[in-house]
DNA sequence: CCCGAAGCTGAGCAAGCGCTTAGGGCCTGT
DNA sequence: ACAGGCCCTAAGCGCTTGCTCAGCTTCGGG
């Protein structure tokens, strides 16, 4: 009973978020600046489309770019999350980057609307909170990079250039979320099984 | 005498555009859209940057946004024409592929800051301008997607989804414009070099 | 039964926005 | 010499923006 009236907070997305007037903010955030942008959308429109006043907003964020540095933060960390454990999961370099690639690949397009904010608004946020983001932006590199040299180094892998080609596979994945479409015709599965694919072909060595 | 007076539409950015007020305003509003985005961007900025008062501007544009079509038009204009150059150049379709990628890179990232704008600034167009230029970007996808046909009917290419993968490439084609930074490591040639090769291993049947 | 904290709203402020207008130099054709 | 068109500026209009604040309601603890 108690249980069933609590947040799940591993399960919902945004469910870390509380109260639940402050998360509904956030949701309605998300879905403005995916949307139109962060400098398009006005605070009114966030209220408005969480069902409150303008007022509201400042009651649980400090300022508008609080909201996005929430954001961001939490996007980050989940689409962190996603890509360490696919590639902690164990076995080949080969098989690790295709699990690492499709799921972080399924992530950027399931979830497309957080995942434009958080790619395409660094911009927007202060220098300050610019800099925590990149930080864990580095990490995702780190992990990507990683399993290229160990494939290079088990002789799986021919990668003459591994950090523009850890470049090129971050970028690749990123950018679905820029095109990706709910009304299209392909699925996150079906896209991350592609992009897995199509990586795997830029880096294996020729038998 | 008369010909070193002329703008050379030919061999100078924006060449095309005149007066030569409204190119200097333009080269402004490039700058700016690019640096901070087109709706972080004010009227007072782009004529500031120009040297001009803000109601220069609206002697040569009608209004901000139409400013943004014109680059984004001339953008994607040269962008193609770059494309259909490289993949007209003759020659089999690995060879023809490559100098695509990595003539469309080069562009992508020398002319970073226009491409910046072209690339992720549609959403701030007109319902009819934006139109127009998905049009244009409709000419780049069937480019790429007319090489990878010719390579898989050759046998030199082995491609399952081809429009899948012609989405891919452009993709990371076109995702050099967020990431390329003229004080990084890379000159534009060897991002195009790389970007080249990665995607001819993505595409090339095994030995 | 009352108190204070917490959550929210209606009204509105100061600043900045895109854009307009009146007016003045300057170049060109007659 | 001078009329007429072209560029440009100073000033500013009407509106929207991010954000604030006084006041109302709701609710758990003593």
């Amino acid at each position: 009973m108690a249980a069933a009236e609590e947040t799940d907070c591993e399960n919902v997305p945004w469910g870390e978020v509380t109260p639940e007037a402050a998360r509904k903010l956030l949701v309605a955030a998300v879905e403005a600046f995916a949307e139109r942008g962060y400098h398009a959308t006005t605070t009114r429109d966030i209220a408005g489309r969480a069902g409150m006043s303008p007022a509201a907003l400042y009651i649980h964020y400090k300022t508008k770019e609080e909201l996005l540095h929430r954001i961001s933060r939490i996007g980050h960390e989940r689409a962190l999350e996603v890509l360490e454990t696919a590639s902690g999961r164990g076995g080949t370099p080969g098989e690790r980057l295709a699990e690492a690639v499709s799921s972080f690949v399924r992530w950027h397009a399931g979830r497309h609307d957080t995942a434009r904010v958080v790619q395409y608004e660094l911009d927007a946020l202060s220098d300050e909170h610019r800099a925590e983001i990149v930080a864990l932006r580095r990490r995702s590199d780190a992990v990507v990079r990683g399993i290229l040299r160990e494939g290079v180094e088990s002789g799986e892998f021919d990668v003459p250039d591994v950090p523009g080609t850890t470049l090129a596979v971050l970028s690749l994945c990123i950018d679905v979320a820029r095109w990706f479409n709910v009304q299209g015709r392909r699925t996150p599965e079906e896209v991350g099984a592609l992009y897995a694919d199509l990586v795997l072909r830029m880096v294996s060595a020729r038998r």
